[in-house]
DNA sequence: ACGTTACAAAACATTCTGTTCGTTATTTAT
DNA sequence: ATAAATAACGAACAGAATGTTTTGTAACGT
């Protein structure tokens, strides 16, 4: 990729964190982008179809690397089911965010968190359903898998969302802790 | 209140609902309202400040008899704690969501269900907690109480737009159980 | 050094916003 | 029934944002 681009996609990227730093998601104009970043109109649009083109652009650097690592931890850590795993797939992804990586607790802790962490939770919901398919969890409940998996990822992200907005005051292994406590008797 | 004014509120309502059920909260915009309603602009802003606004009063015009009717309910009937209980405060919940009072499914139903359930669940939160401090629920378990109200709202949330999104396939009665599945194991 | 590509700057039509003001219609109180 | 109060209309307005286009300039990769 070209130096330019990458360069200015970079000032794009920053410009976009430190305003959602300040004020929502809709509430920011592209005007005030271009601004930040100090780039020509026609640059944007080279770059982003929309302001909303940009967010899922964001979202995908922002959760691309955290997902997939968690998906190879999948094939040795798995779930909670079993009790016996030490280190589980959430705790593993609870870890990754406290690494803040690219700034993710900056932007996740913003007035528009839910916008990303509803991204966040597709990602999760595949992520849930492999783990159930590859490993093949005992169905012993009387709910359905699909009801189940959303159970989990939802319980997760309003997780990170309630500690977010209590302001970070736990570790992941604490959090670990608490979400163990709610989901694995569930399984 | 003037006749009129219940008039062209309820005619902004209407036309703001059925935007909603083809587009997007963010891709509407005002002038469409005016349109779709059939008044004047400057009628428009002597009714609302803007379009968040709108917002936020249709939110409390959806939500505020079912909440209040819930809040009487937790008097009489509780929380799953104890598991006594024949009809919980969430099947009483699902059940007036059933109702389909004011096309509150069909606000629900639409692209951005998200904005009106995060509202619902603040209302929800409030509400459960203050069952907690009523109730006097027994603390067994190892988690913040904060967490777990935030735990039991989220989910709930979670559990309806997840049944939204699904075509509403299942009845109060089958969620309901669904809920408890998960939720009263843990209290 | 070359051709290619990205960027800047400016202008553009279009749309939306939120406010103002004079006029008309409806309601409420007398 | 009539008068005063209130709500809606309609038109116009400035200001700002959107997304596109064009032309010239600078940086890039090979």
């Amino acid at each position: 990729m070209d130096r330019r681009q990458k360069k200015t996609r970079e000032a794009v990227f920053q410009a976009f964190g430190a305003l959602l730093a300040r004020k929502s998601y809709a509430n920011i104009t592209v005007q005030e982008i271009i601004d930040g970043a100090d780039i020509g109109r026609s640059t944007f649009y080279a770059h982003f179809e929309t302001k909303d083109d940009l967010l899922k652009e964001l979202c995908g650097e922002l959760f691309g690397h955290i997902i997939s690592s968690a998906r190879d931890c999948t094939h040795t850590h798995g779930l909670y089911a079993g009790g016996q795993t030490p280190d589980s797939v959430f705790c593993h992804l609870l870890q990754h965010l406290e690494e803040n990586d690219k700034n993710i607790l900056g932007l996740l802790s913003c007035e528009s968190s839910e916008i990303f962490l509803r991204y966040f939770k597709n990602s999760l919901n595949q992520l849930i359903s492999l783990v159930f398919v590859n490993q093949d969890v005992p169905r012993t409940s009387a709910v359905p898998e699909d009801f189940l998996v959303n159970h989990i990822s939802g319980s997760f992200v309003e997780m990170v969302l309630w500690w977010l907005k209590g302001g970070q005051k736990q570790t992941p292994r604490e959090l670990d802790a608490y979400f163990r406590a709610v989901i694995e008797p569930i399984l």
